[in-house]
DNA sequence: GGTAGACCTGGACGC
DNA sequence: GCGTCCAGGTCTACC
C-alpha cells in the first residue's frame, strides 16, 4: 500500500534527511542504494508493527509499506495514523517562506532558500524525539548512536511478519520499532544503566516514560503550534534531565526556532569566527545571533561556518 | 543568579 | 592488558 502525501511551501526529502544526525538514529534506516528512508513504527491505533518507506516525489512524499502487511492491508484507522506519522517526521506542516524571507540577502544562509532546507527530520512521537535528545547530552554522537541503537533493539517491539527481504541493511536482523513508553516505565534503571549502558541518564528515562506511559505528563500537546515558544520550552525545562541545550534541540524539532542548542561545537564555531577563538559561553553565541529574532536557533543550525 | 563538583561511558594515551 | 585522563550537558548544593 502506499500513499502521495504533498505540502504547499517549497520542500525536499534530502534537505529534511541531511539537516542532522537523526537519519543515523534507529528506527531509522537511510538505504545506501535510494533515495528517502525506512521506519519501522509500531501503529497505535492496532498495535502493529510495521516498516514503511518513505520517498522523494515533487513538492512531498511517497509513503509505502514494506511487510508482509501488505498482504494485510492497512485499515482506515492505521491508514491514518500512518500518514499523520509520516507527514509529521519530515515536517509537511512547516512553511519557512517568512524565515526565507528574513535571511535573503545573508550569504552564510543563502544555501537555505535555494535548497529549501529548514526542516528538521523528527520522530513520530515528541516522546522518542525527547528520549533521543537526553541520549545525545554529555556524550559523543558515537555515544548517542550505540545507546540508541541498543535501546530499541532491546526493548522495541520487533516488526511483525516481517519479511525477511527489507531486514537491516547492515546485519539482516529484524528492524524494532522504537520502545513504548509502557516498555521503559517497567524496566528498573539499574536494569537499563546495565543493558544499554545509558549511565546516570537511566532514571530520568525511566521517569519520563513514566510519566507519559501514566498520562501524567502529555508530551504531544507540544506540537500544538498555538502554543508559545516560551511555553513549550517551560515545560521541557520542568523535565528532569532538560537542560537548555536539549530544550533548544527539542523547540528546533517542534518548529520553534528562536533558542540555539548550545553545546561544546556552538561555543567554538561561535568563538573562532567572531571572537578570534577565545573561549566564550552562552551568552556570546546568542549575542552573534541576535539579529535573527525570532530564528536564532534556525540561523545558527544551518549557518555555513566556512 | 552564578559556580563547583558529581554523574557515566567510551576513546585516547602511556606504560 | 591495564590504569589514567578527558570530553560531553545536567543536576544539586552552596554562596
Amino acid at each position: 500500500m502506499s500513499w502521495t502525501l504533498k505540502t504547499e511551501s517549497p520542500f525536499a526529502l534530502d534537505a529534511v534527511i541531511d539537516a542532522h544526525g537523526w537519519i543515523q538514529l534507529h528506527p531509522f534506516i537511510q538505504p545506501p542504494d535510494r533515495p528517502g528512508f525506512d521506519y519501522t513504527l509500531r501503529l497505535a491505533s492496532s498495535g502493529r508493527v510495521i516498516t514503511c518507506r518513505v520517498a522523494p516525489v515533487e513538492q512531498g512524499i511517497e509513503v509505502t509499506t514494506t511487510t508482509k502487511l501488505n498482504a494485510a492491508k492497512l485499515n482506515a484507522a492505521e491508514s491514518k495514523e500512518l500518514q499523520q506519522a509520516a507527514a509529521w517526521m519530515v515536517g509537511l506542516d512547516l512553511d519557512l517562506r517568512p524565515f526565507y524571507a528574513h535571511a535573503r540577502g545573508e550569504p552564510r544562509l543563502a544555501h537555505m532558500e535555494a535548497g529549501a532546507k529548514g526542516r528538521l527530520l523528527r520522530a513520530p512521537t515528541v516522546y522518542e524525539d525527547l528520549v533521543k535528545t537526553i541520549l545525545t547530552t554529555n556524550t559523543t554522537w558515537s555515544g548517542t548512536r550505540r545507546m540508541n541503537e541498543t535501546l530499541v533493539n532491546t526493548y522495541g517491539p520487533a516488526a511483525t511478519d516481517a519479511d525477511p527481504a527489507h531486514a537491516d541493511p547492515a546485519d539482516g536482523a529484524a528492524r524494532h520499532a522504537f520502545p513504548e513508553p509502557a516498555r521503559l516505565a517497567a524496566v528498573d534503571p539499574d536494569e537499563l544503566r546495565a543493558t544499554v549502558k545509558v549511565g546516570y541518564r537511566a532514571p530520568y528515562i525511566v521517569a519520563l516514560a513514566q510519566a507519559v506511559a501514566t498520562g501524567t505528563l502529555d508530551l504531544e500537546t507540544l506540537k500544538d503550534p498555538a502554543l508559545s515558544t516560551e511555553e513549550v520550552r517551560k515545560f521541557l525545562l520542568s523535565i528532569k534531565g532538560v537542560g537548555d541545550y536539549a530544550a533548544a534541540n527539542m523547540l528546533l524539532l517542534l518548529g520553534h526556532y528562536d533558542f540555539v542548542p548550545v553545546d561544546t561545537a556552538a561555543v567554538k564555531s561561535v568563538g573562532q569566527m567572531w571572537h578570534n577563538g577565545e573561549r566564550i559561553g552562552a551568552k556570546e553565541v546568542y549575542a552573534a545571533f541576535e539579529n535573527w529574532r525570532p530564528y536564532r536557533g534556525l540561523a545558527y543550525w544551518f549557518w555555513q561556518w566556512d
